[in-house]
DNA sequence: CTGAAAGCGCTTACAG
DNA sequence: CTGAAAGCGCTTACAG
């Protein structure tokens, strides 16, 4: 590799360019270049623009790795997901890259598998990695987990209302998504409304079913328990969901999944007992991923901004670091209109 | 933060113990410490005791950021995808990211977006963050590009054949793939089958478009070109290619798409026209999705292992960075077979 | 406003 | 087999 191969490609980093060569150029002090570099201290006019020639000719940038030991910043935040093979977290993780690039930030994925000590494994590896702050999406650590992670370094959190100093939160309003979606089943006329439900524990899909009774019973409708059933957010528990619903001859017209991947399911469950969409039975899922836009017929839900959530704990997470609170609002569930359900005929 | 606090927390990573601290304890230096965990040196059987015994004790746990820094690894490896949101690459992710875990290493992902020059940005930026070695999932890059990245830092590369020596790769055999399904419609009596191809300067499109080709040759049919059709492998270009080729009033009877995606999109373009799938068009995919098993018809497809290839180039990175060279090889395409295809009734 | 110096937590020649 | 020392590239009190 001689010196000049490394002058000729274009895109190599930073190679041996240090900041004591930058120093040097500029006929400065490093301590100098540091200063400028992170904005700590006035300098004046003439040796900034020194400064900023010779970073800008020998191409320098500086050593993330440096600079997260010397006790600076790594410029680096972790975040963690529940999954890396999600059609709902992916889009929530390119929103967090986009953000977190443009504002100079390397994002740290790293996976927890909604299991809480794995997340804890999580965020210990990502602080033993020096990262600046952590955005947990939907995490499973308890409230006190997170407040005390807090108190170590920035936390942002999705799917809960928990604030502090140092620690912000973002919430999507999983009641009224419930209300909305059944509330357009019963206008619909629909009366017998199944509600797939998301893993018991789980908080979104608990707020949701509490949207659903809401909106039941401000029709003046008594809940039939009967349809209410469990899944666990697969496509093949609404599947067999449905299809136990089915076996034990419960009557329903219209189904509302907690989430798409099981309205999925619970479409394919009908298909499989030849019962129509929407003809016979009206679907409804939550979430609108992806999936749902080119499945037979189109799948109508209430939409979610995951994209918008990623980049938004994304910027709660630059604000948290820049020493300011964040107060950022998540856009209102609003059910999207496709083609899995119609009017009740039964 | 009381100290006791801070013993209480089990999950709390590495605080403040350093490698000199366990020196201490055990009565040894620092560097002994060092090639002990490195593995670097013999070291006296009493000696490692002790210092296995300290490090328990106090839960040491190495600083990856200065072992950066020292020149030594960092432990992690960097990992490019094209997409953070696809459900193709999310399985290759996750596959990567639990051998990685499993090695003690962690990844860092980042996506390039099918961008070359995205791409190298990544690199460039793995480079500065020290990453021990880079992973790229169908890298966009050129040969020689790659060949020079590998000539710094271990490197694998998953969709082409490139050896060198501190650089693997990974490819599936998408001629064979390509074969597999034509051949399957072939015997069930379908001769007129359209190809959608993905973008036309993507090799895994045009390695399975020359197996579609050499199946239909090798059973003596002639290649009719208005049969050939390119998306993007995209759910809605697969949808406009069909429906085009129904505008167009070319006749068919089957559908081969270079991916799922485009395979769900040609099944709703059909359902729009009012075509039964399978009754009145078959249609196979490539990459066997999650979405494909639940879609209805359940899609027929080629299965590629995206998980597995991510855990295949996750270890081919391990046994690079051990100084070894591996020799792996990915299962073979396999058709798996569902619902979306039946015999010809033309 | 700006240097020189110490230090972040490790690794690795260099000497025993 | 094992220490003491230097150094990785930065940042940050400490002194001007």
């Amino acid at each position: 590799m001689s010196p000049l191969n490394s002058l000729r490609s274009p895109g190599a980093a930073a190679e041996p360019v240090t900041i004591e060569m930058v120093a040097r150029a500029a006929g400065v002090s490093a301590s100098t270049v540091s200063r400028i570099l992170n904005g700590t201290a006035t300098v004046s006019e003439a040796k900034a623009q020194a400064v900023a020639q010779a970073i800008a000719s020998l191409g320098y940038v500086p050593n993330p790795v440096a600079r997260g030991l010397a006790g600076g910043r790594t410029l680096s935040v972790g975040v963690v997901t529940q999954s890396l093979d999600s059609p709902f977290y992916g889009a929530a993780l390119r929103g967090v890259e986009i953000e977190l690039q443009a504002a100079g930030y390397s994002p740290l994925f790293i996976s927890g598998q909604w299991n809480e000590r794995e997340e804890q494994r999580c965020a210990s590896l990502l602080r033993s990695r020096r990262v600046d702050g952590i955005i947990l999406l939907d995490a499973r650590l308890s409230d006190p987990a997170l407040l005390e992670l807090a108190r170590r370094l920035p936390v942002v959190v999705t799917g809960r209302k928990l604030e502090a100093p140092g620690l912000a939160s973002l919430s999507f309003d999983n009641f009224l998504g419930g209300r909305q979606a059944t509330e357009y089943l019963l206008r619909l006329g629909h009366r017998r409304i199944v509600f797939i439900a998301g893993a018991a524990d789980h908080q979104d899909s608990s707020e949701r079913l509490l949207g659903y009774r809401h909106a039941l019973r401000a029709h003046g409708l008594r809940i039939d328990e009967r349809l209410l059933v469990f899944g666990d957010y697969s496509e093949r528990s609404g599947a067999e969901a449905i299809e136990g619903l089915l076996d034990a001859r419960v009557a329903f017209s219209a189904v509302f999944a907690a989430n798409d991947q099981m309205a999925l399911g619970a479409m394919l469950g009908l298909h499989r007992r030849g019962m129509a969409v929407p003809r016979q039975v009206s679907v409804v899922g939550f979430d609108d991923l992806q999936a749902g836009h080119f499945c037979i017929p189109p799948l109508t839900s209430i939409h979610q901004p995951s994209h918008e959530m990623g980049q938004l704990a994304a910027q709660a997470m630059i604000t948290l670091l820049a020493g300011r609170h964040p107060d950022l609002q998540l856009p209102l569930p609003r059910l999207i209109e496709r083609e899995s359900a119609g009017p009740c005929r039964a």
